[in-house]
This record gives C-alpha cells, structure tokens and sequence, in this order.
DNA sequence: GCAAGACGACCACACATGTAATCAATATGC
DNA sequence: GCATATTGATTACATGTGTGGTCGTCTTGC
C-alpha cells in the first residue's frame, strides 16, 4: 500500500516469476530465464539487484546465496500498469479499449464467450 | 510500413491531439498541452522534433511553421501498445485481463452492458 | 590451510526519456 | 530596411533501462 516502485518491462518478466513461485534463488530464476533465451546470468543479477533497491523483491538469506520473494503484490502492479496503460492509450475509457479489441477482432469466439460468461456474472445475469 | 517508431507516454499525449486534430501548428499543441497543465513550450518542441526525426509525425511548410501531422495511423499505435502491455502483463491473455476487471470492478453497470452489446455484435448472428 | 567456484556488490556504458535552455533564421510591424 | 517576436534547430543534463563486465568474499573440496 504504499510506493508501488516502477517495474520495467523486463523487471517484469522476474517478478511475473516470483508472484509464481517464491522464494527463488537467483539461480533457478537465471535458469528460466536463459530458456526462455534472453538475457545472460549478469542481467538477471542486476535486474534482482535493481528490483531490490526499488524495494519491488526482498530476500532472505540461505547459505550464501539469496532467496528472493516479491515485496509487492501482483494484483497492485497489475492495477497500477493497467491504469496507467487505459489512461495513454484509451483514456482511461474501458469502452474504448474494448471497441478496439472488437475491431481488431483479437479476441477467438470462445474468448468472447468466456468473456461474456464473466460479464452476465458481474452483472448478475440480467440482460 | 514496418516499423512503427515507439512512442513514449510523453509522446502519446502529442500523438493524440493529431489524430484528433490534423494538421496543426506547434503553437496550438502548446496551447493546449498547457492547459492540462504540463510542459514547457521547450518540451513540447522538443518532443515534437524526437517524433518527426522517428518518422512518427510528418510536416508541411506553412510561412515559416510547421503543420504537424502524423505519419502512422493511430490504430496502429494503439495496437502495438495494447500487445506489448497485454504480454506483459496478462501473458498475452486477453481472458486475463477480462478476469482481472471483473475482480477489480472497475467497470460501471453500463460499461459492463456496451461491452455485451459489443461481443453479442462481434458474436452475434453468424453461429 | 589453500585453491577453485559460486554468489552478491559494484561498475560501465549506450540509448531512451522527461524536461528545458540557447541559438539562428524568418516573418512582420513600422 | 530594421528591430522584434516567433519558430524551428541544436544542445544539455539527470534519470531510467537494457545489457553485461569485474571484484571481493565466502564456501567447499581437497
């Protein structure tokens, strides 16, 4: 509840990993990383280190190495980059964003049926 | 074309007033990029140059000003964006981020009936 | 006890971005 | 024509970000 740190787009991809599975040694995190083909162990590290100092990871310490958790919670950096993406590109405006998925036609039938599922439960049913 | 020059949050405001309005003189972006309260005209110059020199805007010579207009459609921008956050965020899930609204609550009851009548629109009739 | 590895700490560097000042060319009012 | 105001061009600079290297320390196998 507090200062949700900037996450960056990469620092995002170690945190979607701890908000699965923590706490992590730095070393399991490189090694999903490096499958997935990016980046050398040094950035990973760096990335940790940053995430650290914006106070985004803690760790506890095992051995000699760190276990990392994340400090913050998914559900308020999801919040917080949703916002903040609706406001640039939609203006805030829901509607908007959907029309758009509308007429881009992104979404597959069964996604909209899910989506629709979701909504008439919001919504309570009713139409 | 093939590569759509990012835009950075700075940027999207300037991009915006010229997809609604275009073409249109630097003074008059000022004017109202002023009133919402933010930059300096400097900045706005400047952002306006880093734009043109990534081929985002285009210009006509009008006395000794320039027209501004843009040089990439706005549907493409707004679809780059959309997937570069959705990746990041929702994994590329669009039923994610459905889910994630609908448990924030973020949508108004009216919001939530556009949406229907939008999927029923792209879902609707052809089964 | 000592050499070799493993790990985090610190450093480096280029490019993007937010923010803006200074400079030079040009149009315009007199 | 000339001073002035306007406008674009160039330059600046701190911070963020992507990417990765070096170094000291600590553990561990001998």
């Amino acid at each position: 509840m507090h200062s949700k740190p900037n996450i960056s787009e990469a620092e995002w991809k170690i945190m979607k990993l701890l908000w699965k599975k923590a706490p992590q040694p730095a070393f399991d995190l490189i090694q999903q990383l490096s499958q997935t083909g990016d980046w050398s162990p040094r950035t990973v590290k760096t990335l940790l280190n940053r995430l650290l100092k914006k106070g985004a990871l803690k760790h506890e310490t095992y051995k000699n190495l760190y276990l990392y958790s994340p400090a913050v919670e998914e559900a308020d950096c999801v919040k917080a980059e949703t916002e903040s993406f609706l406001d640039q590109v939609f203006d805030g405006s829901l509607s908007s964003m959907m029309l758009h998925f509308a007429q881009n036609q992104k979404m597959s039938r069964q996604e909209i049926q899910e989506l629709k599922d979701i909504l008439n439960r919001m919504d309570g049913g009713d139409e």
